[in-house]
DNA sequence: ATATTTTTTAACCAGATGGTTAAACCGTGC
DNA sequence: GCACGGTTTAACCATCTGGTTAAAAAATAT
């Protein structure tokens, strides 16, 4: 067997640059075989020679969508921060991240709730389980009363969500209510990467004179 | 002409609600016509008799549910009342509404992703202009420095967004990081009705300590 | 009762779609 | 040169899909 891949990307890597662009825009269902092809400039019959099927080539795309976004995110939630840090380097690192990608927000989401069955098991493997230690986090914080208006965990958890994924979710009506472009939209990741890590530990903690 | 329908629903309405379903779980691409047939129990080509074709049932599915959804929450938008009131006012009443309908967010959304020009045209008519007025009140107050850490419109308006709507199209991922069932996620949107308005409220001005 | 209009059914259709196959092509080792 | 492995192509296939049609059945009007 003769290896060595050089720098030009080979059929199998365009095919999967392909099958990424799409799936990412179209979903699933929306996503045509052809256009996969077309945009990888290859025949049809190449898609099957390396992945066999429709199914077996979204879930190449969805696993590494989720992992090449998560494990950084993820990992830091594993490391072993005051609650505080981590709220804001979570923020930080997920703005970060999803700024390089940020259709997979709307992706994994999407697929997550038009075809639950393909991928929830994949999703509860992979995410659920590296999320735990910081929902513990959370729930001995608001045990010890260190929770703003005393909330349970999912309330504060995804309350964070809410702010960190959401407006990748929402960037159509985002742009329709305000009238920007794409590059306006991006000025406006920055801006939150400014102010969300602090404002989102401000709204989730107890300050010093609420004690 | 006799009228007079009784409780009985007529084939047109039963085909709306079934369509209803169908495209609120699957979307416009994952939705067939057979399924939407058998699901109210009539032959396939009542469908195009009463809505010619897949995208004009669809187009009436997505008007009504925006429809149906919006009117009340945007009609106060519009009211004349001090910016803290109508914040409030608008996460409970979006909340209230969206409890009976939770799978329009993520139907709304998904489509604005997937497929934006079948309705980003409709959603700019029906919906931009009724949330300007909201839009420009946020603004003023954020001239005259009334918003916390002085965030432009736009971020503010994203924040109270993502507090409100995320929780229903995160839904599945909810269920899967704290293992709820659909009864738990109710309980969970009930308490939400109960700190959230304040908390959005709170996060969101500037409070007399700050001034 | 009869004519007319509306609603429903079943059979059908053209095009699209995911997938297969068999042959051609190409590089490498002999 | 030739054989051999992996790679690529074009033609093809079965099934599905949205949509049509013509005739039957029901309802309505005369």
């Amino acid at each position: 067997m003769t290896e060595i891949e050089p720098e030009e990307s080979s059929t199998e890597e365009k095919i999967f640059e392909a099958a990424k662009d799409v799936f990412h825009r179209k979903g699933f269902d929306g996503a045509r075989m052809q256009e996969i092809a077309d945009k990888a400039k290859i025949n049809k019959s190449m898609l099957h020679y390396y992945y066999r099927s429709k199914d077996k080539l979204f879930e190449k795309v969805y696993q590494l969508s989720l992992m090449r976004a998560l494990p950084q995110i993820v990992s830091l939630l594993n490391k072993d921060l005051p609650l505080e840090e981590k709220i804001r380097e979570f923020v930080r690192e997920y703005l970060s991240v999803i700024k390089k990608n940020p259709e997979i927000p709307s992706f994994i989401i999407r697929e997550l709730n038009t075809n639950p069955s393909r991928i929830q098991e994949f999703f509860r493997a992979q995410v659920a389980k590296r999320v735990q230690p910081f929902i513990d986090q959370v729930s001995e914080a608001s045990e010890a009363g260190k929770i703003k208006d005393d909330l349970p965990p999912e309330q504060v958890i995804i309350n964070i969500m809410s702010l960190v994924i959401f407006p990748f979710i929402g960037k159509p009506i985002l742009q329709i209510l305000f009238n920007i472009d794409d590059s306006a939209f991006d000025d406006f990741v920055d801006q939150r990467l400014e102010y969300l890590p602090d404002f989102v530990v401000e709204m989730t903690l107890k300050s010093d004179s609420d004690l």
